[in-house]
DNA sequence: TCTATATAGTGAACCAGGTTGTCTATCGTG
DNA sequence: CACGATAGACAACCTGGTTCACTATATAGA
């Protein structure tokens, strides 16, 4: 049963794609020791690294206000993944930073995303998976946290 | 400023083609008279141009609730893309159709998608572009409007 | 030094697009 | 013809965004 719309394949599959990918990941942190983490948790936390950021400079990294950042921030906080401390050369500033209990869920994402993209490897080829990534690089943006859609981010 | 994961590229390689594909639809879109048209919109009329025809349909069809599909029919009524007319045959149900504004939304669309996939064709070459498709068919769900994650739909 | 401006974080009100639960009207079958 | 299934609508709620408004602090300039 295809689209009407024939062009309306192409996009269609590459958002197929992103949420079998996302789906899989998620089920399988669920099965580690992660049930409670959203798709939007793993960009933010990556966003976050290992550094120290703050909600504006998240939000700007991001693409969303500091407001949806600070928000955000507030969900990893109670649900253990990062933690604020106070900047002692601005006091302005809540420096957020990972937890260990962060750290392992993105390790995790690690693992299991290189376990799927093997999956996919022995069902089309690693060349193939190799020059998908590449084709799309040449039509993406270069950041990869850069999209100037405002809430681009939301479609996780 | 590249992901910490490596085998977090695909996925988020993925999203980006498609939000970029769709961004550049509706801004396009809303230049040629459908400033009010949103990425589920699409999705939506597609839908009920292949033949889902009232909210219930359209619900299982897109893998939403009944109220979710309704609720967008509602809107989607607002603006002027479907009608809604009572089923003779059983008073219960209200048919939704395309008015000739929507149908026009929808052929819009395919051409503005047409332009795009040529130009990612121009820069990548046409097979690789076909190659992608026939890739991503093989990794992701046969009928277009089915993945089982309850609310995929939301992604958009 | 003091003042003006910029910035960090927070709260509130709002929106979109989902969810579940409940209700009514109608259909269709045993 | 009664009863179960179905279509639609309404309400309350959730999540993840938005903007506006505010406070507290930092910093640059007269």
């Amino acid at each position: 049963m295809s689209s009407d719309i024939p062009g309306f394949e192409l996009p269609l599959r590459l958002l197929l794609g992103f949420r079998v990918l996302i789906d899989e990941l998620h089920a399988e942190l669920g099965r580690q020791g992660h049930p409670d983490m959203r798709p939007t948790h793993g960009f933010v936390m990556q966003a976050i690294g290992r550094g120290s950021t703050t909600a504006v400079d998240l939000g700007r990294t991001l693409g969303v206000s500091k407001q949806a950042a600070g928000k955000t921030i507030d969900v990893l906080e109670r649900i253990g993944y990062v933690e604020r401390t106070v900047d002692p050369h601005d006091t302005r500033r809540k420096i957020v930073r990972l937890t260990p209990y962060g750290v392992d869920a993105l390790v995790r994402s690690g693992h299991i995303f290189e376990t799927l993209r093997e999956r996919w490897a022995g069902e089309l080829g690693e060349e193939r998976v190799q020059a998908m990534v590449a084709d799309l690089r040449k039509v993406t943006p270069p950041d990869l946290f850069r999209l100037d859609t405002p809430g681009w981010f939301g479609t996780l």
